[in-house]
RNA sequence: UGGGGUGUCGUCAAGUGGUAAGACACAGGAUUUUGGUUCCUGCAUUCGGAGGUUCGAAUCCUCCCACCCCAGCCA
């Protein structure tokens, strides 16, 4: 990689950064954090801001530190900790000895809180949760003062101490801020800073039966960290000034917040309500079902680091909503897995071809690339033999134009093996569906060459069946059929547009014998088919399962869709069919 | 009808007064024992709209329009 690719692409922070370099600020220092709240599984969006704010630490000598925002007990778990712990360094990114949780900073949050107090700028107001929320005014309204906020210092000392102190009920008194309830920005009009919930946390235990809110905490704590650059999604922009007011009153270190657009994509949904509602409601089977955006269901979909790291790379930082498309996302691990995944043959829909010319006992081994762009991949052996599956979709009875395949009297290439042509074929007599072909082969065209200089239009994948193995395959498409699900006007129904077929299963795959025993999580090209990757769950040495990454680009299906759409004519002459073939009707199927 | 933001190709996105990068997608073509890969070529006389300043505007000014966020003791 040159100096150049690794540099993240220009955008609007690095500009703030650079400038901020450039002017000496916070002595040259930078410091990033990564701040999820472990109260669920990670997704695609966090991995733009992972890639962010680790990106940026390690392109400007800085450091970026991994923070659990542990402030409400009731909704945060230490599963989660450890899931985000191994999806951030499976994503790629090393936090070294940076990990700090907020909960770290309770006790001095705390002082922080009694120094507001002090100051006459935070007050213990014994409203409900219901009269705050009538007192805060409107949005074109100004509130109104709560009648609690003229108590002395010494009364809010006492009260707040008796609050941490277990004295008071949940719910029955919080600590607010003392700012303005006139305040245009809503977020100014007494924020409350600590709420009573008698809630084990799973850090801190019983210790605390008070917790601070965000506002307060994450200000204070990128501030105790050193952080230099706080980056956050758009939403904050309203709450910066009040992130400010924090510092500022207290008079501590001021960190930047700099606000950037979440990452929406095409096809799928990412917000964490959304993604709880496919899990719970048993749309998917679970946070890393491979259809997920979850970086868990990416994983085990088959989705490289590397690719994901790619993508948050070209969709670029900005602040306008926007909406990415699934196609880049495809697009990058296509690139990835092109240079690194080993070929391999495997037939989703199996066809039965026997080579009428092919002496019965015969097995020949044949050499096969392992990858045609890295040579140091080297070669494999795969056995060919008289009886051989190709994949259904691969002939065509009564071929459409531009359909190169096997049909009745065509000749193909079988890849890395022979030219065959087809003789003839059995149909169900019940169905009329062709069950089985026949074709003879060509001795001479070993290896896939015609000595004669004969062309032939396609290469076909195939396997032995005698020697292959079976294998269960699972298709996935998008999830949604609409791109953005979030647009029902019923927002509450985005699950109207859920994909019916985002999950196609087939079980009677046959896979190369080279597969035998695939590791768990190993991603192959089944070549021209797609990306796979064995099942991390599912797959076992006698069961193999492959789920389907994303398939390779198609330039048929897309021909084929245009035909359908324009309805032009898709047949041949029938009459081709009718000399050149032997047709066996079946009479024992 | 309060405040805070954002509007550049179908989708992302550079551009910061000097005459519209790049990527994906799409469309052609070449090469190809994967209809894959790779490689060429094409793809915004125009930057939400209207005025204005200027020799010169996507960039500055004015007005207008559209969209997003904020009324949790969530983050």
């Amino acid at each position: 990689m040159t100096k150049a690719d690794s540099i993240p692409s220009h955008n609007f922070i690095c500009n703030i950064i650079a400038e901020d370099l450039k002017a000496n600020k916070n002595e040259g220092r930078v410091a990033t954090r990564f701040p999820p709240e472990p109260n669920g599984y990670l997704h695609i969006g966090h991995a733009k801001s992972i890639c962010l704010n680790f990106g940026i630490a390690a392109e400007y000598g800085g450091v970026c530190n991994l923070r659990f925002d542990d402030t409400n007990p009731s909704k945060e778990e230490v599963e989660y900790v450890e899931s985000i712990k191994s999806d951030v360094r499976w994503l790629g990114f090393d936090w070294g000895d940076r990990l700090f949780y907020t909960s770290d900073y309770f006790e001095q949050l705390y002082q922080y809180a009694v120094q507001l107090i002090k100051k006459g700028k935070a007050y213990v107001c014994d409203l409900s949760a219901q009269e705050i929320r009538e007192y805060r005014g409107t949005l074109t309204e100004p509130g109104k003062e709560s009648p609690y906020r003229t108590r002395s210092v010494k009364e809010n000392l006492d009260l707040f101490e008796r609050m941490r102190a277990g004295e008071f009920e949940d719910g029955s008194r919080v600590l607010r801020a003392k700012i303005d309830m006139a305040s245009p920005n809503l977020n100014m009009r007494d924020p409350t800073l600590y709420r009573i919930r008698r809630v084990a946390h799973h850090r801190t235990g019983t210790r605390w039966c008070i917790y601070p809110l965000y506002d307060f905490s994450h200000s204070l704590s990128d501030s105790i960290e050193g952080i230099t650059h706080s980056l956050c999604s758009l939403e904050f922009e309203g709450n910066r000034p009040l992130y400010d007011w924090f510092l500022d009153e207290l008079n501590v270190y001021h960190p930047q917040q700099i606000e950037f657009a979440r990452l929406n994509i095409s096809y799928t949904v990412l917000s964490k309500r959304k993604l709880v509602q496919l899990v719970e409601q048993g749309h998917v089977t679970g946070w890393d079902d491979p259809r997920m955006p979850t970086l868990g269901g990416l994983r085990r979909r088959g989705y490289t680091p590397e690719s994901i790291r790619d993508f948050c790379e070209r969709i670029g930082v900005a602040k306008r909503d926007s909406m990415v498309d699934m196609a880049l996302l495809e697009h990058c691990v296509r690139q990835d897995l092109n240079q690194r995944a080993p070929r391999v043959m495997g037939v989703l829909r199996p066809l039965r071809v026997v080579i009428d010319n092919y002496p019965e006992d015969r097995v020949e081994e044949l050499e096969a690339i392992n990858n045609p762009e890295d040579p140091s991949m080297g070669t494999r052996n795969v056995p060919f033999s008289r009886v051989l599956y190709i994949e259904r979709e691969d002939f065509r009875e009564d071929p459409p134009k531009k359909f190169f395949r096997l049909a009745p009297g065509r000749e193909v290439r079988l890849r890395y093996a022979y030219f065959i042509r087809c003789v003839g074929m059995v149909k169900d007599e019940q169905t009329g569906e062709v069950v089985e072909l026949h074709c003879t082969y060509d001795p001479e065209t070993r290896g896939g060459d015609s000595p004669d200089g004969r062309k032939v239009k396609v290469t076909l994948h195939w396997v032995s069946a005698p020697h292959s193995l079976e294998a269960e395959v699972r298709l996935y498409d998008h999830l949604f059929v609409k791109a953005n699900p979030s647009d029902e006007k019923d927002s509450a129904d985005f699950k109207t547009c859920l994909n019916p077929n985002s999950l196609e299963t087939l079980t009677c795959c046959r896979v190369e014998p080279g597969l035998a025993g695939a590791t768990p999580g190993s991603r192959y090209q089944f070549e021209r088919l797609g990306y796979f990757c064995v099942d991390t769950k599912d797959s076992s040495d006698g069961a193999l399962v492959f789920n389907r990454t994303v398939t390779l680009r198609d330039t048929w299906a897309k021909i084929e869709k245009a035909q359908k759409q324009k309805g032009v004519a898709v047949h041949g002459s029938p009459l081709s069919v009718v000399r050149n073939v032997l047709i066996y009707l079946a009479d024992e199927h």
